[in-house]
DNA sequence: CGGTAAAAAATTGTATACAAACGTTCATTC
DNA sequence: GAATGAACGTTTGTATACAATTTTTTACCG
């Protein structure tokens, strides 16, 4: 997409992951438009975008809130990513090339040595991650999978997870992805599957425990 | 969504399902807009939708085609509908409660009856399905599933896939959801899960054998 | 006071004008 | 004749004005 919509989605969706757009808040296209330099139109535009990411919802007169997310609905997230990306690796097994399992191996050493480091490199960690997965989804082949896991990975949640992790949950990622690697080249997608499946829920269990050490959570929804 | 906008929608789709607009065509905002009796910006919002559910895709340079759909994305799609209705019929069966039981069963009843006439009641069938299915989906609790499915279900390809079904496989799907109801009645989630599995493959390769038959399936991708 | 209705303010939806990007055509050069 | 690039027409992006809708305020009546 173009460059003031872009900017716009950018800014709308950082303001509300900071938290400087409160869950629940109202939010006026005009008053955005105005903190993003741009016009309603493409704030419209962004608002639209981060209303199918569910980030924004929409009242039955058409305002738009901050949306809130209680625990439930991180579970609710988390759980259908368990299924989604369990069903990729499946796939991607199933469908595994000699290239890209080079690329997914890459991906995991370079995961390796950012969190060996003396102090570990979480920004490292989540942009290999991220690689590892990206690779991953396209092994997968499948459009509509693709997509639907692009709107339901927040990468902002993966990366407050990430920061949660001490160097053994993060050894243990990179030891779930080596295991993948060899489903893969195995060419075994119920292991493949499973691991991931494993590996996903796992990360919802350390999300939802920092969460509610922080007190972080939502508590309940206000009138709309 | 608003008037234009909701026109703009329906009509775009309606040419599309129809064929008016034909798998790779390039569609132009302004034509639309004519065609809708309404101005671009309306227009444009209809093609984001449209896009999200993949009926549209935009080149690299945001020009705007009608989608092909290859077998292998029918494929992909049922198998994603398989699973995210599977999942969904077990959540429902582990919340199951006597409210919404009541009206699945009188949804199925009112499918039997539609499709027991002198000569099957097709509408009367898929309204009477998609009740069920919605009332299900409902039950499952999951805001995001309800979101990814429906996004993913279309309408139109139920609507072509019960046109094709003869008695028996009108019968077969009225059987998919009496087993169904049992399931719920005993909250038996892996049952109604695979239950659900099985109906909606099923429902892929009844389509697909149709679509075979007609040789109504793209050749192959254009260039856009 | 409490409640209702009308008016005012705020917010979103649509149309339109213009700007920017893209694609095509046609002339020029090698 | 093929390749390059400049000019033109087409298409999409953005801003802005105005229309329609919703929310809030205010004034009035019981």
């Amino acid at each position: 997409m173009s460059r003031a919509s872009d900017r716009a989605y950018e800014k709308i969706r950082a303001l509300i992951l900071s938290g400087e757009l409160a869950a629940g808040d109202q939010i006026g296209e005009e008053a955005l438009a105005q903190r993003c330099g741009v016009s309603r139109t493409p704030v419209r535009d962004a608002l639209r975008r981060l209303e199918s990411e569910l980030l924004v919802r929409r009242n039955e007169t058409q305002r738009s809130f901050v949306a809130e997310w209680s625990l439930d609905d991180i579970a609710d997230s988390f759980d259908l990513r368990a299924i989604l990306e369990g069903r990729a690796a499946r796939r991607a097994a199933e469908r595994m090339n000699d290239a890209s399992l080079r690329e997914l191996e890459a991906a995991n050493r370079k995961l390796g040595q950012a969190i060996e480091m003396e102090t570990p490199d979480i920004a490292g960690f989540v942009d290999a991650n991220r690689e590892f997965h990206d690779v991953l989804l396209a092994a997968a082949a499948s459009p509509r999978l693709a997509a639907l896991l692009t709107t339901l990975v927040e990468q902002p949640i993966v990366q407050r997870t990430a920061r949660q992790y001490g160097r053994d949950a993060l050894r243990q990622s990179y030891n779930d992805h080596q295991e993948l690697l060899a489903a893969f080249a195995r060419r075994d997608g119920a292991w493949a599957e499973a691991v991931m499946a494993a590996h996903v829920r796992r990360a919802f269990h350390a999300y939802a425990d920092a969460q509610r050490g922080t007190g972080m959570l939502d508590k309940r929804l206000r009138k709309a």
